[in-house]
DNA sequence: CGTGGTCTAAAGGTCTGACCCAATCTAACA
DNA sequence: TGTTAGATTGGGTCAGACCTTTAGACCACG
């Protein structure tokens, strides 16, 4: 009689999950449930020992889990320990930058994102936007036209787009487009088609834009952001093909 | 005299970076860069201990940290250890999910940014598609007109629309639907307002935009996609504002 | 005064070494 | 020829010590 068959209960695959998993889990509800106002502090780690039962090293493991996913900042020395943080922007944007730059994406996708959010963002900047997010997107649009070396043109055009997010207050938007520019920035740097010409028509566009969100004229801010990502894609695209041996092609 | 002014000297706020971060730093550079293939197993954790003359607390810590990041996965027993992977549109979404739930962002939101990227999505896939691709569309399709109770009527739903996102080749767009439609997916449940004629009407929606996909039509793809994706938020929001006390304003 | 030195307590950071558990391989055994 | 009992190699956990960083208090000296 074969082994299996001595008895008839049954049990399917069961998941044993790790210690310092069940804290981490523990944790992350108590915090995502909101019943913690952000900074309030955890018990320190040997505090937590006790509670817990746990070794410190387990302890220190979920802490560090939660770190990583940005929902608590530790803080090294007296009055220090873990801190409650609502996962911010920053936290996509990091994620986002890992998926590009492990994944190795083609830029043409980074710019396909773009160009389907950036105009929404137009959209509902022009709709929700306070003066204060005008205040900054004009002083970022100064930024531009008055900056000098390429890097710093990059840095303030980056700025402006993600002002332009801002100004939509929607922050899932807001999070991915400081995830698209970031990585955008980092891999346009070391083409030169960047010169005067095309920063002048940056700035014009830029500058049309705002005014269509200070008008509130949401349907010329979609179209005129859309034009502006779409002709600055093209190019920067163009460049790529220039620049790159390999052409990857769909399908 | 001030105090601040004895001295001509300012210096920036300096960061000490803590060991296992610095091991973390090292690993995920040399992961990022893509010169181990995916599955490389990375040295066990006693190696890594001898090599970097860390404690294995340390080193364990990074691992930790890199496994957070969805960079290694890691296998206990025999044969076990860390192997490297690539970030995928899990990462991206997961941090997304704690955006969204940490935040407790409105629905609203959410509904704009599927507003924002799913039409986007359509465009795509009807110029991207294989015919693979066409498959998994049309079958996802059967199943939500076979879904019976209302659970998994949603879960098809989404399934749906991440083949779409799929469809289209782009994996930042990918991640960010499938973590779009976690959220909506976890939040929307307990509402009773889907009838069976919401069903129907989303069942036909999601065929026409299939057609379109297949015909490789752009712009019918984008024109559907974004009407029932609008109705859709209308719908979901209308009964939002019916069941919830709050309203909150923009501005 | 205020500037700097010193001390102390609290907290995280690191290290050591041991042991436990899981997965796999292997070789002996029925 | 299967089976099965070690053996081996790996991660997971634990306990405890010590180091480093920070805040605060206190003091001493110019």
């Amino acid at each position: 009689m074969p082994t299996g068959d001595r008895s008839a209960i049954r049990l399917s695959p069961m998941e044993v999950p790790k210690a310092s998993d069940v804290l981490a889990n523990e944790l992350r509800e108590h915090i995502l449930s909101g019943v913690y106002p952000e900074g309030t502090p955890l018990p320190p780690e040997r505090e937590l020992v006790v509670q817990t039962r746990m070794s410190r090293t387990t302890v220190r493991e979920a802490l560090r889990i939660l770190e990583v996913q940005g929902l608590i900042r530790i803080k090294a020395g007296r009055a220090g320990g873990a801190f409650v943080q609502r996962p911010g922007e920053e936290s996509v944007a990091s994620s986002l930058e890992l998926l590009i730059r492990g994944r190795q994406i083609r830029l043409a996708s980074v710019h396909e994102t773009r160009e389907a959010i950036e105009p929404s963002c137009a959209r509902l900047a022009a709709q929700h936007r306070t003066t204060g997010d005008l205040v900054r997107l004009e002083s970022a649009n100064a930024a531009i036209a008055a900056s000098g070396d390429l890097d710093e043109f990059l840095g303030n055009n980056v700025d402006w787009h993600v002002a332009v997010a801002t100004a939509s207050h929607n922050e899932i938007l807001t999070g991915i487009m400081m995830a698209l520019s970031r990585a955008i920035y980092t891999t346009t740097d070391n083409e030169g088609f960047i010169n005067a010409e095309v920063r002048d028509i940056a700035v014009r566009a830029h500058r049309s834009v705002t005014r269509a969100i200070k008008e509130r004229d949401a349907d010329a801010a979609v179209r005129r952001m859309a034009r502006h990502v779409h002709s600055y894609a093209a190019a920067a695209l163009e460049v790529e093909d220039r620049t790159t041996v390999s052409v990857p092609e769909e399908d």
